[in-house]
DNA sequence: AAGTCGGGGAT
DNA sequence: ATCCCAGACTT
């Protein structure tokens, strides 16, 4: 297969895009683009690697950071354990490492965010060691090419394709072949539609020559989405608002969001809303607007969304509640330096949260 | 092995 | 609407 891996390489030589990480060999930079990339795009992914390595150009200064401040600069992105995992792999690295990365694949395997895909990725183009790097693109471009129906998303399947690529990877320039083969995967033998006339590996392909694009590669994994109806309170006393920070389990784990009812309809009014919520004295209260219902669209879920605006001026009241919902008081022009889910983001972009006082 | 974790772009 | 993105972790 020294045919495959010519053409392969070539083909990246002539065509690949130019990408920031792409242009050093630094660890940390590598390691930090991989942990942005998982499940993310390139043209999504891009802006936060420019600025997480402005904000942080080395790994003791993203160690130094709180973790708050981590979350907030990957707010938008998605994934958060991520963030997290990033934080604390560049502590452990700080702490037992040295300040440096392990230098090997099985090494770099055991710290926190980095499993198979990102630590052959760090250790062959940070450190050319010959191991390869099987993500999305590559499991497609394998599994078209050589006609390999393994699940992909079974631990099987996806022993069967690292194995598979293992064997092609060559000992001169391993790192050049796996740019190649995820560039082939992200360019050429894309989801839908592959553009086979141009593919440099057409002849000899077998999902081409029988037409099973489309049916390669095989992943069984079926997401079953649930409906979720949240409810946010925002509450407000003299220019500052309740925000709670989410628990470390769940979706926003770790960022903040509004003191929250959550049930198996959607609420529409605030009497029905505050009838099941406790402590709270409705009396001392102003009800103001109630937002439209937003619908926000998750992988794993859909989430029916509405704001409910309510201030006070009665400082104990406001206090009892802030405890009942184990919260904590920001002013307003704070709330847009801390970690928010993009939903509550934009929401407070767009609602300047003024008026009702 | 199955479930969970985001937001967005392409089709 | 559906799929999936330079996947990893938990149960």
């Amino acid at each position: 297969m020294q045919d495959f891996v010519n053409k392969i390489v070539s083909w990246y030589e002539k065509n690949h895009r130019q990408l920031p990480w792409r242009e050093t060999h630094d660890p940390y930079r590598i390691w930090l683009s991989e942990i942005i990339l998982q499940q993310t795009r390139v043209e999504q992914g891009r802006p936060y690697y420019e600025q997480f390595t402005t904000e942080h150009p080395n790994i003791q200064s993203l160690a130094e950071a709180n973790e708050e401040s981590i979350l907030r600069l990957w707010q938008g992105l998605g994934y958060y354990s991520r963030a997290r995992n990033l934080h604390k792999c560049a502590k452990t690295v700080m702490a037992e490492h040295g300040g440096h990365f392990p230098k090997k694949f099985e090494d770099l395997k055991k710290l926190p965010g980095i499993g198979p895909y990102t630590a052959a990725a760090i250790a062959s183009f940070a450190f050319g060691e010959k191991v390869a790097c099987v993500d999305g693109n590559v499991y497609r471009l394998l599994s078209r090419f050589f006609g390999i129906s393994d699940d992909i998303a079974s631990p099987k399947g996806q022993k069967v394709f690292f194995e598979k690529a293992q064997s092609l990877i060559p000992s001169d320039r391993p790192d050049l072949f796996n740019q190649a083969t995820m560039e082939m995967g992200a360019m050429v033998c894309t989801p839908k539609k592959p553009n086979c006339m141009y593919c440099p590996l057409q002849a000899g392909c077998f999902a081409f020559e029988h037409n099973k694009q489309e049916e390669l590669p095989v992943k069984t994994k079926k997401v079953k989405v649930k409906k979720r109806y949240l409810h946010y309170l925002i509450i407000k006393h003299e220019g500052e608002v309740l925000m709670k920070k989410r628990d470390t389990k769940g979706i926003w784990a770790g960022l903040y969001d509004f003191p929250l009812i959550e049930g198996k309809e959607a609420i529409v009014d605030f009497d029905d809303l505050l009838e099941n919520t406790p402590n709270f004295n409705g009396g001392k209260f102003l009800l103001g607007q109630i937002s439209q219902q937003y619908k926000h669209v998750l992988t794993h879920q859909q989430l029916f969304v509405r704001f409910f605006e309510i201030s006070t001026k009665n400082q104990a009241a406001f206090q009892q509640v802030k405890e009942a919902f184990q919260s904590h008081s920001f002013p307003l022009e704070e709330t847009m330096g801390i970690p928010k889910p993009i939903l509550i983001d934009q929401y407070l972009k767009e609602h300047q949260l003024e008026g009702v006082e």
